[in-house]
DNA sequence: TTGTACGCGTTATCAC
DNA sequence: GTGATAACGCGTACAA
């Protein structure tokens, strides 16, 4: 356990002066004779020199890292979304942080303070916290910071976010177009900025329908975390929806995770999806297509977002000046075969 | 973008020295008037400060970090193990910083080169790579290592695995106890020690029974990545299977997904799990619950994994005497629907 | 082309 | 109980 090589080991032992070590070893554009930076090079390898990033960027006060705040990345959506982020910075040579949050405000803050004191100096986060304050400060320090998924209302900050709305509007509409005109709704609490958008979507396609919407909402005492617990959520809403209106034929779900649940639920009472009933998801998760029927559902660009994300947030870095701005991302229909068209209407 | 506030501005801000002021913002158990302790600490928090962990990292040598590097996030296995991971490191005041190989050897020794870079002393791993000179190097500087979920021949490296063996043993027993005797195997290449483990569970029980083991392996030329082509996989295999031998009753598939690939060709073909084919998958993910039917499975204490490994890796950190040791935890059989015991034989 | 000297922000070691 | 000061490993003006 002793002491690790630096530049100075290596400068004795080259005979040349650390600065000298330095400029080779960093690549530095300064001139170097080809000699020198040959034997350099050679000695370090042969001391198994391993540069100690700590003393670099306290020097150059960078410390080539983003951090992403997530609620959890058991969540496929957003294990997608991180491989995104991950492939896109590695490719500029920048390090990734992944803090899940997991859906606790505390968290979220004491990652963010982290961050901070890791002199991280770009955020992607998808937050659930109410209170700005920590965050605006960090703006105020020169920290950049993009919004995903969720919005933020900081002028500071850039969104790039899915089109909700647009989504819960088309999956709704796809059920309209198969002659279905008694379509419920199950839905994790509506807090989320996401959750109402999607909502609203639903709302207004049925309106414009003419169609009475069916709403359940899953309570908010419960502590959403992890898929079986939106599984379950599913199961139980599902029923709730039934016991309510025993016409539906047909049930959105507003993540795919919770049209299992809701398929899980129907199948065991004895009604067939699609033949007995519809359901269509949200989020567009792999495991949607591995179920039985295969989920159809809105498919959020999550990778695409992982990397959009990135990008944008490394040109800010790069140029302080980039101003505030605001991405959508549409969402896509994926046609599986969890929905029928009801006998008589088309 | 102003120059960040240092110990030193608050230094000065409250009469006191540097020194003084670090003794106070670092909790250390030096003795500090308390008038002078408030004093700074209350200068520190109008002023924002947030201090500079690079600074403090350098002069203490130690990041108080410890790294994971595993396959991908988007297997929910190692989501699962990650999340027991951060947990534990947590609770003892740890960041963790998480790494996707993507199954790439060349990528996991670069982020084992950036782990040793941030000065990280201790790492997880579920190594892919075959090249274990630059871990082995790294071990030699102090560098501590926790294998997980693959094996990893080098003295210094605790580990801590699953017994696939007896999983794969306990898996094929359930079946035959069924009354099954035709039990085909599906599996995915054969390279990680893993795969061969559960494999030759599969086989000692077939043999104990006296039973023809009947098997079908995927090629190495796919690049396995992914819960879609995993899926696609065991469709597949599942297809070929059917080919070479009719009479099977039962599929054991060497992990969740690929069962969930199996039991939608079987669908696909008119098949009816587990009516007329029995099926078992391995790991005992979330979403087995989730298909129709619900997958019986063996599973992995995925969760617990993580936060032994990183208990164990912290005791390690304290002491660094601390000795080689090798843990083996146990599978479980998690019992839904997907088996049904063949007529005539119980 | 190379070397010297200093500073990044912090903590540890001394003195007082 | 407090304050100078020297490190930690590195990059970089500036001098040579």
């Amino acid at each position: 356990m002793k002491r690790p090589v630096t530049i100075h080991d290596i400068a004795k032992l080259a005979n040349a002066s650390a600065a000298t070590v330095s400029r080779v070893l960093s690549n530095s554009s300064y001139p170097v004779s080809a000699a020198m930076r040959e034997k350099i090079i050679r000695i370090a390898k042969e001391a198994n020199y391993i540069p100690n990033m700590l003393g670099k960027q306290l020097k150059t006060n960078s410390s080539m890292t983003i951090g992403v705040i997530i609620p959890s990345i058991s969540n496929p959506f957003y294990s997608s979304v991180i491989l995104g982020v991950e492939e896109t910075a590695r490719e500029h040579n920048y390090h990734v942080i992944v803090c899940n949050s997991l859906q606790n405000p505390d968290l979220e803050l004491m990652y963010l303070q982290t961050m901070a004191e890791k002199q991280v100096k770009g955020i992607i986060l998808s937050s659930i916290a109410q209170d700005t304050t920590l965050l605006k400060g960090l703006l105020k320090t020169g920290m950049q910071a993009i919004a995903i998924d969720q919005r933020i209302d900081e002028d500071e900050i850039s969104q790039i976010e899915f089109n909700y709305a647009k989504g819960g509007y088309m999956a709704t509409k796809h059920l309209i177009e198969h002659g279905h005109t008694q379509i419920g709704y199950v839905t994790s609490e509506l807090d989320r900025h996401s959750r109402t958008e999607i909502y609203q979507g639903y709302l207004k396609a049925m309106d414009e329908a003419g169609l009475t919407p069916v709403v359940e909402e899953a309570k908010a005492s419960e502590v959403a975390f992890g898929a079986s617990f939106e599984f379950n959520s599913g199961k139980r809403l599902a029923a709730q929806l039934l016991k309510r209106r025993s016409e539906l034929t047909a049930i959105f779900a507003c993540n795919d995770v919770m049209a299992f649940g809701v398929i899980h639920e129907l199948s065991s009472r004895g009604l067939r999806v699609p033949a007995d009933m519809s359901v269509i998801g949200f989020d567009g998760i792999e495991y949607g297509e591995m179920i039985h029927p295969p989920l159809t559902t809105i498919k959020q660009p999550d990778h695409e977002m992982g990397i959009l994300a990135c990008k944008l947030l490394l040109d800010k870095l790069q140029d302080k000046d980039s101003s505030q701005m605001s991405v959508m991302l549409q969402p896509r229909l994926v046609e599986r075969a969890s929905i029928t068209s009801v006998a008589g209407n088309l």
